[in-house]
DNA sequence: TAAAATAAAGACAATTAGGTCCTTAATTTT
DNA sequence: AAAATTAAGGACCTAATTGTCTTTATTTTA
């Protein structure tokens, strides 16, 4: 489904806005720990999350990753797959055909459709603040 | 979400079902034209279907692949799925936690389970017969 | 100003998925 | 019986993904 870049990025994501919640910023190592990621591979998926614009980095001591001001409100899940994984989740043909369309679609089409669409709507819909609760509260987890 | 590998086996498995209703038995030269497939690979994916005993396959000239009987009704594309990729589909956290469970959720398990139900359902409850005849009646397609 | 702490970046390594090639086995046709 | 046709199987190759290591740049602290 969707990558483990991916995967790493959402989750780390949702850390980093739970710290930014506190005032506080995530170091890559820390990052690491709480998501049991593997830290070099992680840094590298941050850093495509930070030229992206969905979060800030900053150096030296103290530095780490941060969500700038109440954005986790207005940051949506779909912007974190669309930097790491790009569109191909909802735009790809189930069976793989290159110009699978209403037009011209494969025989799992109509059936497969919804489907898709569902999973757009939900990471479309979904912000990263909604996540981070469930975490905060602790009745979700990033790891294990 | 599947596998190039699946994708050509159900691919494959329509076109095998298709000839199969006229009678036919389909060369691995034919399906890998027919479904626009790498041909070497496509006969390792479908000697697993063989395996799972959803095709049957005859040597020798004249040889080829077939759906035996009028199975292509009772033939759902879970099973093709389960033959090819195994259940991971189905069971595995979107966010790539071990034991994402709903006693133990990731943070996207509660919106990602319908998504993941809804595709099961539609895999399950669709047969290889339904994708044949959108494709025999010319309304649906296997490559490009 | 020097040292420490941190992310950025690029080169590299390992693993997995995807794909090819060649030989063998089985069947049919001649 | 010999030749032709087809799938089976194994060894191999290639590309993409995942992951590591080392150096550099930036910032803060002592």
């Amino acid at each position: 489904m969707f990558s483990k870049a991916c995967e790493y990025a959402i989750r780390a994501a949702i850390f980093i806005a739970s710290e930014s919640e506190k005032d506080k910023r995530a170091s890559l190592k820390d990052i690491a720990r709480e998501i049991d990621s593997p830290e070099a591979f992680t840094a590298k998926t941050l850093q495509k999350l930070s030229r992206s614009g969905i979060i800030t980095s900053t150096k030296g001591a103290h530095g780490g990753f941060e969500v700038k001001g109440d954005l986790s409100n207005t940051i949506m899940i779909s912007q974190i797959v669309l930097a790491i994984d790009g569109d191909k989740v909802y735009t790809r043909c189930s069976l793989g055909l290159h110009n699978c369309s209403e037009d011209h679609p494969c025989p799992f089409h109509s059936r497969f459709k919804p489907v898709r669409n569902g999973l757009q709507q939900i990471v479309e819909n979904t912000s990263l603040k909604d996540l981070t609760s469930g975490l905060v509260s602790g009745d979700t987890f990033l790891k294990i």
